[in-house]
DNA sequence: GCGGTTCACTGAAACGTATCAGTGAAGCGA
DNA sequence: TCGCTTCACTGATACGTTTCAGTGAACCGC
C-alpha cells in the first residue's frame, strides 16, 4: 500500500502557469480560449491528472451516477434488467449504484435515502412498496424514475409502468381458454406490502372469467416457491393450474412437480409471468415483456431527467403472450 | 426539487454547545465521555441530522463501499455471486458498487481503476485477465480481493481460488469413463484474452486421458453460445459430448439442441461448470462450487483487510460433481 | 505538593474540487 | 473618444467532514 500521491488541480495550474479555477473550466471545455484547453489537456496528462471524483461530488452535488433500487434481486428476470440497465448506463459514461431491497418495504426506504445521501444523480427502482409516502420527498430532491408500478405519491416522476392489469388478463383468459376453472396465483408480493394494483385486479379478473383462485405469496427464493407449490400440489382438490407471477416463481413450481414425480403440463399446467431467458429452455408459457425496451427507456428517462431535461413522461409497456408447451394446446 | 437543507455537523455543534470537532467524535464513540455521546446523538435525531457521505469520504478517505468488479455478468452464475456478495455486504454494513468488466480485458482494467479513484475500501474482483499487470499497482493502493483465479501479479492480494484443475479433471474423467471419446469444450475466454491456467489444464489432462478435444471460445451471451453449438452439432463429426465451462454456456447448448431437433443426453452429452439453480430443473450434470461458502470467504476477506487486519489469505475452493441426467449413466 | 498521565475537548488545517463575483484587456458602434 | 459588451481568466470561498496538535483540568503515586 505504498500509493504514490496523485496530481492535483493545483499542480495542473503551476505547470501551465494558470489559475486552478481555469484549469478546472478547461478540462470540462467552458468558458477558455481552444488554445488554453490544449495545453491544460496535455499538462494534465503529462502529470497523469485526473480528477478526484469525490471531491468533484462534495463541490458540484453531483456525482455522475445513478442509483438502482431493485425490488428483489433474487428474481432472476431483475437480475437481468439490473445487468442490462448497468450496461445501458455505461454506454452513457454512468456509474450504476445497484442495491437490492430483498422484497423489504423498510429496507427499500432506507436504501433509496442511503442513495440520495450518496449524491447519486437519479434513482431508477423497481418499487417493492409504490404507495410509500416518503417517495413523494425523493422525488421532490432528485429525479425518480419508477419501473413496473407507478408511484402513488411522488409526481414529479417519470415512469416506465408495466400494463399489468392487462398481463394479468391475458394470462387468466389464456388459462381459461385451456379449460381452467381451480387456478393457484402465486406472488412475490409480502405480507407486509400493501396490496399492489396488479394484485387487486387478478381477484377481480378471476371473477369476471367464472375461475375459482387461491393466491398466495410464494416469497423470494427458488426454495420458498417451490415450498409453497409442493403444499398447493399435495392437496386432494389440487388445482389444475398455477399462475406464477414472475417466471422465478414458475422454477420453483417446475423443481416441486419434480420432486413430487409429478409433470408439466400433465399433471398440473404453469404459467409465468416475464419471459426470462431460461424459460424457452424449460417450455414455459409466459407473459413477455420487452425487457431491452425498458432498459432503453428507464435510462434514457434517468439520464435526461439528471441532465434537467425533461420530467414526468410516462411510458407503458404492453405485454406479449409467449406461448409454450407448459399449459396443454387443446381445452382440457 | 424543493429539497430542504440538510442539517451540518457545524449546527449540532452549535445546538450541544460543542466544537465540530468533539461532535464528530462522539458520532463515532471516540475519545468522549459517556454523557456527551448521548447529549449529541439526541441533539443529532432531533436535527435529524446524518453524517454527509461524500465529505466524509473526501476528509478521511474511506467510503465504506466495496467494489465488486465481475467478469462477466451476462454468466448467470456471476450474477448469483454478484446478488450474495452483495447481500453478505450489506448484512456488515457496506455498499457493494458492482461492476461488469463485460468479458473485456480493456474494460476490466478501465472499471478497476475508476473503482480506486471512487475510493472504495476494497475490491474483489473476478479477473478476467488475471496475468494483467495493473493489478500489482492496484493492489498497493487498497486491498484486493480475488475470486476464482488468483492474481499472478500483484502479491498483496488475498484469494479465494477455486481448484480449477481439479474440477477440469474430474469432468474430463467423468466423460472419459461414461466412454466419451470424441469431446468439444467450450470456454467463456475470449481470443483476446491470454490462455487461463485452466485452459491450459484441459489440453493437458484431454492428452492424459486419450480424449480428442476441440476447444473453442463460446462467447459470452446465451445467443452466442447457441450459435457456436450449433455449428459443432451439425458437422459430420460431432462429439459425443460437450464440456461447458460454465452453466450459462451449457444452456446455450441446450437451446441450440433443441432448434436442432435432437436430444440431450441422447444425442450428445452436456456438462456443465458451477452449478447455478437453474441447473438441477434441467438435470445438467455438473461441477459444483459452493456458491454460499465462496461469497462468505470473499466477503470475511475483503472487509477484514479494508480494516487493515489481515492480509495474504489464500483460501481454496475444491468443485465437487452432481450427478444428473445430462450425461447417460452407462458407459455408452 | 510536584512531575507526569490521562481525559475531554478545542481550533485550525486539511481534503480537492466547483463556482461566484469580479478584473483588465480587447473589440465595437456611434 | 467614450461607454458598453464580450472574452479569458483570477482570487476567494464554499462544500462538510476528519484529524492533528494542542490545552487546561483532574487525578495519580510518592
Amino acid at each position: 500500500m505504498a500509493q504514490r500521491k496523485r496530481a492535483t488541480i493545483r499542480e495542473v495550474a503551476q505547470a501551465t502557469g494558470l489559475s486552478p479555477a481555469a484549469v478546472s473550466y478547461a478540462l470540462r471545455g467552458m468558458q477558455v480560449s481552444e488554445e488554453t484547453i490544449q495545453r491544460v489537456r496535455r499538462a494534465a496528462a503529462e502529470l497523469g491528472y485526473e480528477a478526484d471524483p469525490i471531491a468533484r461530488a462534495l463541490a458540484s452535488g453531483r456525482t455522475g451516477m445513478i442509483g438502482l433500487l431493485c425490488g428483489s434481486l433474487e428474481d432472476l428476470w431483475q437480475q437481468s434488467l439490473a445487468v442490462g440497465i448497468g450496461r445501458a448506463l455505461r454506454d452513457k459514461d454512468r456509474y450504476a449504484l445497484i442495491l437490492d431491497a430483498a422484497g423489504d418495504p423498510a429496507r427499500e426506504r432506507t436504501l433509496a435515502l442511503q442513495l440520495r445521501d450518496q449524491r447519486v444523480d437519479g434513482l431508477i427502482v423497481q418499487p417493492v412498496d409504490p404507495a410509500a409516502r416518503f417517495w413523494a420527498d425523493l422525488a421532490d430532491s432528485l429525479p425518480v424514475v419508477a419501473i413496473g408500478d407507478a408511484l402513488l405519491h411522488g409526481h414529479t416522476a417519470a415512469e416506465v409502468v408495466f400494463d399489468n392489469r392487462r398481463g394479468v388478463t391475458m394470462a387468466l383468459e389464456y388459462l381459461r381458454d385451456k379449460g381452467h376453472r381451480r387456478v393457484a396465483v402465486l406472488t412475490p408480493t409480502r405480507p407486509s406490502t400493501p396490496d399492489r394494483p396488479a394484485d387487486v385486479h387478478v381477484i377481480a379478473e378471476a371473477e369476471r372469467l367464472g375461475l375459482d383462485i387461491d393466491v398466495r405469496s410464494a416469497g423470494q427464493s427458488l426454495a420458498d416457491s417451490a415450498g409453497v407449490a409442493a403444499g398447493l400440489l399435495t392437496r386432494a382438490d389440487r388445482p389444475t393450474a398455477v399462475f406464477c407471477f414472475s417466471d422465478s416463481i414458475a422454477y420453483g413450481v417446475y423443481k416441486a412437480v419434480a420432486e413430487l414425480g409429478l409433470s408439466v403440463p400433465d399433471d398440473v399446467a404453469v404459467m409465468g409471468y416475464d419471459d426470462h431467458p431460461m424459460s424457452e429452455l424449460l417450455g414455459l408459457t409466459t407473459v413477455n415483456w420487452d425487457l431491452d425496451g425498458i432498459v432503453r427507456a428507464a435510462v434514457r428517462l434517468v439520464v435526461a431527467a439528471s441532465e434537467g431535461k425533461v420530467h414526468r413522461r410516462r411510458i407503458v409497456q404492453e405485454p406479449g403472450l409467449r406461448e409454450r408447451v407448459s399449459v396443454k394446446p387443446d381445452a382440457i
